[in-house]
DNA sequence: ATGGTTGGAATCCAA
């Protein structure tokens, strides 16, 4: 089984980007984020074209996460949420879905602006309430996979150049302890199971040539819950999408289980 | 220190 997360930055914008990478990729399950989509305006038709079913929660303009699946395959979408169970958000950042006896929980973690905004007071509060609803998830689900845009780098070889970055947002202590407080669980990152160098990154800013001089960070994440973590044979990062016209900001990042 | 770019909306906000 392959899994995917991409967050698209737009799928207006993006569907020739995502139908042209799911030809080229052919993934089983891909997460989305930022479709910046109402659920009447979701694509429906165009992704039925491409092979693939999809649940979504999107809102207008702003965040709006979605999770695709291959109709080849006989999946179904079970026991879907688009809340964190008691937290009233009207951000569509969080979508859940059991697929083909695997858990999929979708994130699109919130930006936070700058360490000390509102923004991040709001991205820590949320991480916290994500945490309690994950330690739940993997009682109920122990085949748990968690994926999305955490905007978080885990680690200093996350970022291409963590003496200027220091720790402003996406690398502050809080933010990293957050995430941590969420592996801690059990829930591993993928990419980290097969590659230990840094400068793999999965999102440059559009300025400044960022993406050339590979200017990046990576922020883009697979979680495995222990369950699944042996399953694991390959963990990528596919740079190709974010060399294409019009490219969304973040690139997808793919996880292949050695399960059915 | 500042500004650089993109998307979606409305001529500014979020990333």
């Amino acid at each position: 089984m392959k899994i995917a997360s991409w967050n698209v930055n737009s799928l207006k914008v993006r569907i020739p980007h995502l139908t042209q990478w799911l030809s080229d990729a052919h993934p089983d399950v891909v997460a989305l984020q930022e479709t910046k989509l109402e659920d009447a305006k979701f694509p429906v038709d165009e992704l039925a074209a491409a092979g693939y079913q999809a649940i979504y929660s999107g809102q207008k303009t702003y965040n709006g996460v979605a999770i695709l699946a291959r109709n080849d395959k006989g999946f179904h979408f079970e026991n879907v949420l688009t809340d964190i169970p008691g937290l009233d958000d009207p951000q569509r950042r969080i979508l859940a879905a059991t697929i083909g006896g695997v858990r999929v929980v979708d994130l699109y973690v919130v930006n936070g602006k700058a360490v000390g905004d509102e923004k991040y007071t709001y991205k820590l509060h949320w991480l916290e309430r994500v945490r309690d609803f994950l330690a739940n998830e993997i009682k109920r689900y122990p085949k748990l996979v968690v994926l999305g845009d955490f905007n978080i780098a885990p680690d200093d070889r996350d970022v291409y150049d963590p003496i200027a970055w220091g720790e402003e947002v996406l690398c502050s202590p809080p933010e990293r302890a957050a995430l941590k407080a969420i592996t801690d669980m059990g829930l591993h990152d993928s990419f980290r199971l097969f590659e230990q160098a840094g400068s793999h990154f999965s999102w440059w800013d559009y300025r400044q040539g960022a993406f050339r001089r590979n200017m990046g960070v990576r922020i883009d994440l697979i979680l495995l819950g222990d369950a699944l973590k042996s399953s694991a044979r390959a963990a990528t990062i596919d740079r190709e999408p974010r060399r294409w016209e019009r490219p969304s900001d973040h690139t997808p990042v793919t996880v292949e289980l050695d399960i059915e």
